[in-house]
DNA sequence: GTCTATACTCGGATAGAC
DNA sequence: GTCTATCCGAGTATAGAC
């Protein structure tokens, strides 16, 4: 679900005629670089204008591709995000409980401050107006890994290792907010104990 | 722990020469017609120079008495708060449980969106630089708040209400943590149901 | 569709008048 | 200490060239 607008289906490399638009292909070139800049100097404090002064493109360029910094700043989100995903191992984090797989979530965030800022940034900017693109893609993103998270603690429950008699949705609801909130607190105060004080969930949720 | 600066004791009326200095009081009137403003047309889109006009001072007056828009803000939120607080019966508060506590809070914030919002923003903010005021307050009101529940809980654990054999302090930061989190995805998509989730914690802590 | 040029308002810093 | 004047770079919107 990448924030570019419109263009939804340009997957055939062959035999499609125009195969790749040649606009969706600029965009990613310029935003791999814009990747570059940020990875160096890190978001806060570089302003688009020093972006695309950096990476060789107009400011107006730049901003007709990214129709906004918070657009380029969510492409960065959700670039990051992926690599994030990649250093969690794919085939354990199946089969993982509710809560293990958010205290592991955590203690890959933990590694990544940057990424948990910019996420906390962007959250705020989606409460900020009404009708953005940013505002949809927290709310479908929240909703996804609340049904996730929940359709695990339901597996459990089934099985016998969480307590039963609690609303799974609701519950789910809290974990995610427990996770958000911690994070948080964590950033302000490096010396909470973000693994660990997510763990008591384990201890909360036993039969 | 108002963000003035300095001046930290100007307390007596009579007798103390000079009394309340002069600019406190400025400043005071000036923040009494900014919040006028931002009651009638809330804090997004209100910038700091539309404010100055609206209330007759110039826009560099204005950055004399709060040194950033952020204080602007962060006396907003000051205010707003002090008038949450006295929407909640005092008495009652005091012998409150600590989940108890923590949903009617948000009961209370359900009927201020903008103030939870207010709160999102000016934490977001306060993440971003390394040493701010804004970052400081938040640290402390954590900090506070925190201790606070963590107190509630262990009285509540002495007197059998909630199980015992958790971290009271590592349990505080989770339901301070779920709070925030929640009201997150309260703002977010309002169908959440903010007391009732946090809520659960009644029944996860029950001995 | 891609991009340049321009203009507008914004938050903030500075220098200096009073 | 209080405030005016001015300047800067930021994000964004628009018109229009190609």
């Amino acid at each position: 679900m990448p924030p570019r607008s419109e263009t939804s289906d340009d997957d055939a490399p062959i035999g499609r005629r125009g195969s790749y638009s040649k606009g969706v292909a600029r965009r990613q070139e310029i935003l791999d670089r814009a990747l570059e800049v940020f990875r160096e100097r890190g978001p806060e404090g570089t302003s688009l204008r020093r972006v695309a002064e950096e990476i060789g493109v107009s400011h107006g360029a730049l901003l007709h591709y990214f129709s906004s910094r918070e657009q380029l700043l969510l492409a960065l989100y959700e670039h990051t995000e992926k690599h994030r995903h990649d250093l969690r191992g794919h085939e354990e984090m199946a089969r993982q409980g509710a809560v293990g797989n958010l205290v592991e979530a955590a203690g890959v965030n933990v590694n990544l401050p940057g990424f948990v800022q910019l996420y906390s940034t962007l959250v705020a900017g989606a409460l900020e107006e009404e009708r953005t693109e940013t505002r949809d893609y927290f709310i479908r993103r929240f909703e996804r890994v609340r049904e996730q998270t929940a359709d695990r603690l339901r597996r459990q429950q089934e099985a016998g290792e969480v307590r039963s008699g609690l609303d799974a949705d609701k519950l789910a609801a809290l974990l995610v907010a427990a996770s958000d909130g911690l994070q948080t607190q964590w950033l302000l105060e490096p010396e909470v104990d973000l693994e660990g004080t997510l763990g008591l969930f384990t201890e909360l949720l036993r039969p």
